[in-house]
DNA sequence: TTAATCAGGACTGCTATAGTACTAATTATA
DNA sequence: TATAATTAGTACTATAGCAGTCCTGATTAA
């Protein structure tokens, strides 16, 4: 039903939490404590958005995470990006996909443009908008 | 990655075909040939099609199924509906689900607006629309 | 040196989806 | 009226993707 991925979901509750104190580092397990996920879930999305580059991490002792940015300068698409890749309501719409009737189809041009404009209205709304109300 | 199903991306496939003789009435058999998508598949889509109210379908010989509207009564919205249920972002958007973090979650309702967000930009782009290449 | 913490995979079980098949109901037409 | 064509409804299976778990290694503060 056009969803996004649990983890994806889940993702954003622990981008809010952080976002809440830029700058202060949080580790996995205070996460956990606050989010009430689990820890091994919370772990592996940390890790996913910090290979994204959104977050900034610490190892060793006292570390942890934070974000990169201001919550005003991450976007929801971007999020949505790290955890899932590219939006795209289709499958022919990003790569050469095994579509078996590709060769004959004259609407993938337009599922593009629709995928663009979903793609667009999500990157009007940041991290900032989902800490309010 | 934000997808469509196959079947509902190929439901656009075979609406399309349909709305280009919108009076007409058309056969499973030959929409088969026309789209290169497999007869049970176009079936179970015609079908659902159908279900959904989007189609006026005949019984018996020489029957088939045509647009129960004109193509540019028709939204992308609508067909997404009638493949998948109501376009909702996260599980917790629609009903009460059972997600573990609910009650303490308090981005919910800024999901429920980001869905309709998409829908809404969803609900311009019609039948028609996607006739133009 | 030690304990705390992230990094990177590998693995498993579950669920949703795609695709298929079969039988019943309906209807135009010869 | 008989027949062939066609949709209606339901049930089944195999596959793929996802959620969730676990283990081992690397890094670092104290």
């Amino acid at each position: 039903m056009l969803r996004i991925s649990k983890l994806t979901d889940y993702s954003t509750v622990v981008m809010s939490y952080l976002a809440r104190e830029p700058n202060k580092m949080h580790n996995a397990r205070d996460i956990m404590a606050h989010t009430q996920l689990n820890l091994p879930t919370v772990s592996k999305i940390l890790k996913m958005l910090h290979k994204a580059g959104l977050l900034r991490s610490q190892r060793g002792a006292n570390g942890g995470y934070s974000l990169m940015l201001p919550p005003e300068s991450i976007s929801i698409t971007q999020i949505l990006a790290a955890m899932e890749g590219n939006v795209a309501l289709t499958e022919c719409s990003t790569h050469h996909s095994h579509c078996s009737i590709e060769s004959i189809c004259h609407i993938r041009t337009n599922w593009r443009s629709i995928s663009r404009i979903v793609q667009e209205s999500l990157s009007k709304i940041t991290l900032a908008d989902m800490l309010r109300p």
